[in-house]
DNA sequence: CATGATTCTTCGTCTTACGAACTATCTGGC
DNA sequence: GCCAGATAGTTCGTAAGACGAAGAATCATG
């Protein structure tokens, strides 16, 4: 019955173990902390985006993320807009720099992981991608209202979360912030 | 670039951080944290075991095994007891009080997850179960062995789980050692 | 005993991570 | 205009895990 509960416990065990000590390695290579890497490749998916933006996606609380940024700003990776038309917001973007590491750096997970993930058919990428949202969503929403249903049409648009992809915060600022000129 | 493989990394992303704050709040219940259970759960397996086991089956360096031993011990959880034979090893063994805790502690992973995993309908659990063992296979297969911790992790159903034996990797321990006398 | 290897500990440091408090800013009500 | 509340981001204090380097103790060997 709980088999199945098992039998995923298990692997996510072991996913969990592959990550951390890959990412690690990893770390040691680039000079670039899986943690530092993710908001740079979200800062790069989202062309900009801001501190709670960063947070958000990455997983963490605004003050680790802005200490995330701290670090990649002081390397030179991403740089600071403070927003026009909202001062509050600070816009964050990728400095040629952060985006030639970012070319550099290898995925913080295995490569082996991207390279086969991509060479899957295109249904299950999608599996793949709605289930580790799924899990994710399981695994942290505990107030998840249970609405059981994935919504499969949301498959197609992993972007299911506000400003996953650029375009997706028009009314968000007006577009007049400064990195866009 | 690889639209999906990002989404997969950042959900991936997310459900280490929600494992990780899952592992922080159990961490409050039971004074335990999840490296700390990893080690108590190392030693219970193998009965007693040096710092250098410690260290190389929870996959960190002695440094920090020596550091979460610490931990452990200024709890009373487990004991230190210098070799007789060899007297540069130290045979770290469970106290009671350990053994009582370790029973006591739930899995990181497993209430959360198990609990809401088997609300899922059917489908959707298998679909989940398929997803992650394909995740595992795509990070595993880079040659990542699976960790001791892994099967020492699923303590609470020794014998449930398949494909996850122990006795993979024997003659760490030697068992020779005086920790009888 | 001297030398070198090993085992573990100590020390300093780095990174992530959080909550709480704080500043700055925007919005709505008056 | 001005105050109150909400929002965005930062700073601060704290905690844990993790590592490398250096040190102490011990073993094995010559």
């Amino acid at each position: 019955m709980h088999d199945r509960a098992l039998t995923s416990l298990i692997a996510l065990r072991r996913i969990l173990r592959a990550t951390e000590s890959h990412a690690r390695l990893l770390a040691r290579e680039t000079g670039l902390s899986t943690p530092q890497l993710i908001v740079l490749q979200i800062v790069r998916h989202a062309g900009e985006a801001t501190a709670k933006t960063v947070a958000s996606q990455a997983g963490v609380g605004q003050a680790t993320a802005t200490a995330l940024v701290d670090k990649l700003e002081s390397r030179g990776f991403v740089r600071r807009q403070r927003g026009d038309s909202d001062r509050r917001q600070i816009w964050i973007s990728l400095t040629d720099t952060g985006r030639a590491a970012l070319e550099a750096a290898p995925d913080p997970l295995h490569e082996n992981f991207t390279a086969r993930f991509e060479q899957l058919p295109d249904w299950e990428q999608a599996m793949l991608v709605a289930a580790l949202e799924r899990i994710a969503a399981l695994l942290g929403a505990a107030g998840l209202d249970a609405s059981p249903v994935l919504h499969v049409g949301a498959i197609d648009h992993p972007g299911d979360h506000p400003g996953d992809h650029p375009g997706d915060h028009p009314g968000d600022h007006p577009g007049d912030h400064p990195g866009a000129g």
